[in-house]
DNA sequence: TCATATTGAGAACGTACGTTCTCGATCAAT
DNA sequence: ATTGATCGAGAACGTACGTTCTCAATATGA
């Protein structure tokens, strides 16, 4: 048997690979990113890649993927230095303006890929929708103990916060999310807590 | 002077092909519809496209500031046929619910270029930003005569429902943005309306 | 050392796209 | 009727990309 390739350094590659791919896909676009861009940035062989990942859609959503499992978890670590219920809510938006304020901000990457090739890529569609999911069952956890009747509202304020800033490249965006997420806790905690509920 | 076009006809023309861009890039996603697709949908010599615009990114920019005039146009008429005030900030909800209902509403076209083309095309950017800027406009000029404080996060609320409905093909995200705009006009018409200004 | 499977670097392939060009047909002016 | 500018239809051009293939170099097992 000759030089073959250990299954540590395919872990390696795996991890170069999605970082490039990470990177220059969101700062980029995803079409404007091609595959011996993407070969540069990793320092890989096209050969390894496609070994890797047999298609460059396969890539994509691999790299959403890992970058849905990093964001929630970053996230939900800030949450967790914030003892209080109330104030961890609010940490949410403090969490997204440090985000926004980050070089390069360019908006969230589940819905600018969505966007960009959501007709065409199913699975892309399904990654965008998957860690949607994920983030909006974050927000419920992280708002139900405190004021349930606001969790739809304070998800949506988030997403919302998260579209502006990345359109204007605003990072105030979340100071305003988390000044309307103040009013409806103090509207939920006040006895007013029904108003959130009809249509 | 041999058969010259008319200027009626490059109306005509540029209605037609304004029409089958803003069709096919909505629904297919802008980088995925070739000059050709546009050619064959309207029914143009690719001459006379390349004579009503220069480029294909021209085009774009055109079809998304028609696109702007008539949304933010046809929104206006709706909100004026509601005469209380306060119902009026609610019927936004109601327009918005309407759109994501629409059969191929797949988000907001403007967020949708900018993810796609912003990175390497600034006059996308800059349609997609000026997009925006008149829609918060607007919205400020919904809330500002019943509820100044509220403002910023009704939009923030609008902004949010749009890219949730989008990606979730979700229209019933506009009522979930309506109920928690009836709980920030509550809280901020009982006395609590300083409850969104801090940080 | 020799044989062999696998690698890296990049050329090659097929396709698709934005834009320009060709050319016979067409129409107004004379 | 003749001329000549302009038109429509689509071929052509240049480029770029995703993917596959070539082939000399390499490292391993006998």
């Amino acid at each position: 048997m000759p030089a073959a390739i250990t299954e540590e350094q395919q872990s390696l590659d795996r991890r170069a690979l999605l970082d490039a791919a990470e990177d220059l896909f969101y700062r980029q676009g995803i079409q404007a990113v091609g595959m011996d861009d993407l070969r540069s940035a990793a320092g890989l062989p096209l050969k390894r890649i496609y070994r890797l990942f047999p298609t460059k859609e396969a890539l994509i959503v691999a790299m959403l993927e890992r970058r849905d499992l990093r964001w929630r978890g970053d996230l939900a670590a800030h949450l967790d230095t914030v003892p209080d219920p109330r104030e961890r809510v609010l940490a949410l938006f403090d969490w997204l303006g440090a985000w926004f304020a980050e070089p390069g901000f360019r908006g969230c990457a589940w819905v600018n890929a969505h966007g960009e090739l959501g007709p065409t890529a199913p699975a892309i569609t399904e990654a965008a929708r998957s860690h949607k999911r994920a983030f909006h069952a974050q927000v419920t956890a992280l708002v139900n103990p405190v004021a349930p009747s606001a969790t739809e509202s304070i998800y949506l304020l988030a997403e919302g916060a998260i579209v502006v800033a990345g359109i204007h490249n605003d990072p105030a965006a979340a100071a305003r999310a988390r000044a309307g997420t103040r009013a409806l806790l103090d509207a939920a905690g006040s006895g007013r807590a029904g108003a959130a509920a009809g249509g």
